[in-house]
DNA sequence: CTCGAACATTGACGGTGATCGATATAAGGA
DNA sequence: TCCTTATATCGATCACCGTCAATGTTCGAG
């Protein structure tokens, strides 16, 4: 490894010219555009009632739930329940998959685990 | 483990008695106000110029890095990055010491892998 | 003690986001 | 077919956030 730089950070980095190793890139830690996608992903998941919705998601029967089950617990109206699903499903962390009237949510294998690994350092 | 809630969001939850494993509150995964908390982490987290600060600090020589060099790296203004930087402290990722007129900024060991654990499941 | 440099703070502006009520859609049952 | 239920979407409101220009503060140099 050519700086400190966490290995983790260090993935998001596109495959570069060893030739330019050494300029002022280096110290270009992350590239504008990873972390902008990076920070989307975070967003998504940086409200208090998102952070519920997928943990009782899992905590959840099957670990699956519908919408009735979410807003009972939460305390907000179904539209907003309804808004911060989607904004899960847009960003990759919940699945939707409607069965007659009801919609059941389910968490993505490994999506909170990827977003993990880009921040863990070393 | 009595439900198959991600391990790591189980450590969010507080000591209970039980005698109440079983009650409605086994789909509460998730304190409301744990929740709030880890998304104030998040939300801190969330956004790019921030996440290049941190990366940048983090490949900077020494770990460790002025205003001056980010302000320059980032093509925002002086007080903005101060600004973003105030945020960062406060939120536990960096820690800031004044050397005569100029101010370093170190990443805080632990600090991203804590929350990094905190969204890891199994 | 004054001057300039580095950084922090303030105030303001524009944009975004969380929430709700109202309405639309879709599916099942009488 | 009509009605009810579950969910999604729309429009509006209110608070918060990122950014900047201007100003304040704290150093070291001379």
């Amino acid at each position: 490894m050519w700086n400190n730089l966490p290995m983790s950070l260090m993935e998001l980095l596109p495959v570069r010219d060893v030739t330019a190793c050494c300029g002022p890139l280096t110290r270009e830690a992350i590239t504008d555009e990873n972390a902008t996608n990076l920070a989307s992903s975070l967003k998504a998941l940086a409200d208090p009632a998102r952070l519920r919705i997928i943990s009782m998601v899992a905590a959840h029967e099957d670990a699956e739930a519908c919408v009735c089950d979410l807003t009972e617990s939460l305390g907000l109206g179904q539209p907003t329940v309804s808004h911060h699903l989607k904004i899960l499903v847009d960003a990759g962390y919940l699945t939707r998959s409607k069965r007659g009237t009801w919609a059941y949510y389910t968490l993505v294998p490994g999506a909170l685990d990827g977003v993990a690994r880009l921040l863990v350092t070393v």
